[in-house]
DNA sequence: AGCGTGATGTCACTTGATGACATGACCATA
DNA sequence: TATGGTCATGTCATCAAGTGACATCACGCT
């Protein structure tokens, strides 16, 4: 006989994201999320720091590949151009499941806490890639306005392919954003 | 005989950031704060919204002056010259105060949760720009990047000149980042 | 004097979050 | 087979954040 089912994590999160659709974000207590998940409050908080981090569990790993990416561009590569790469990447994997993306993010744009949470998740990609520049030899400040730089496209861009009724591919999107950056800028 | 003295909004800023200084925050309650500042905890939530808010007590009238500018800006001006505007704003009422802005962010950088409110609140700023921009008749993504891009000088700009040991004018930082970031962006 | 208003105090309560300790399935190894 | 360790979980206690309801009382106005 199984003392608990395996897999408390993944249940967690999707009985974190049902709840927080059905009835709202702070109407939902995690309690309840335990208890729809078949496990204890206490373990809730052993699997994720807080109530908001549940819906956020994949963001390591998205970060993780963005480094990756920095680390591996071509040496020769400018910042700019190494962020296009990196905005690639993440474009890649953000880009996939647009109905469930929309749903974790009407979610999201809901509930300021969890805005907050989203945007010190975004800080660290930013950082980690301001990071990566430096390690190449980029020069600080520039490091860390390119990797702002690409954070605007890819906030720009995400937002739009995230409401878009009809959405293409997220890459397409961060390239052309990332060529109107440039236009802006420019002007 | 006052039945309470005026000012608790005030006393409350100046108790909350001397025991964030002293004791960190995690380790300050909101009890203690009241107490130091003569209320009831129950007075600190009629004042601010929660234990992180008291830090950014500021921001509603930075805001606000921030789309004053983009709206008092000239007519003709691109989006990027009225965002070169609007950073010129805010570097005049961030750039004051170097010390005391240096204690209160070393406090933010120490702790996620506030780093998470500080950024919401630029992201408002952000919001609000891009608004402005709109209703001056810039399309929507563009105004988007613009906004989003002076965010993106505004935190370079603003973390150089918070950790210099020898800060200048913000506004002259906030100029040349911005020129950096033109640079940057055209390779 | 009477009256409303506004900032505060008091009390009770829910919920998020954490520490300490117990439990029992699973695994390795003697 | 037995023994012991590990790991995820449960249980219990506790603290602190945050909120609603109601009372209080100085002050200004009429």
């Amino acid at each position: 006989m199984v003392r608990w089912e395996p897999g408390a994590g993944g249940r967690l999160r999707e009985a974190a994201m049902e709840l927080y659709v059905e009835r709202g974000f702070e109407q939902t207590t995690v309690a309840e999320i335990a208890q729809r998940a078949g496990v204890t409050a206490r373990t809730f908080f052993r699997h994720f720091a807080d109530k908001r981090e549940v819906l956020f569990a994949g963001s390591d790993d998205l970060l993780a590949a963005l480094t990756r990416a920095v680390a591996e561009a071509p040496a020769e590569a400018s910042p700019m151009t190494v962020v296009a790469a990196v905005l690639d990447v993440a474009g890649g994997l953000l880009g996939q499941d647009h109905e469930r993306t929309r749903q974790r993010q009407s979610i999201i744009e809901a509930h300021p806490e969890l805005q907050e949470r989203e945007l010190i998740k975004l800080a660290r990609m930013s950082a980690g890639v301001a990071e990566g520049l430096r390690e190449r030899g980029v020069p600080a400040p520039e490091a860390a306005l390119a990797a702002e730089a690409g954070l605007a496209v890819l906030r720009v861009a995400f937002g739009g392919w995230v409401s878009a009724s009809d959405p293409g591919d997220l890459r397409v999107a961060m390239r052309e954003t990332l060529a109107a950056l440039r236009k802006v800028t420019a002007s």
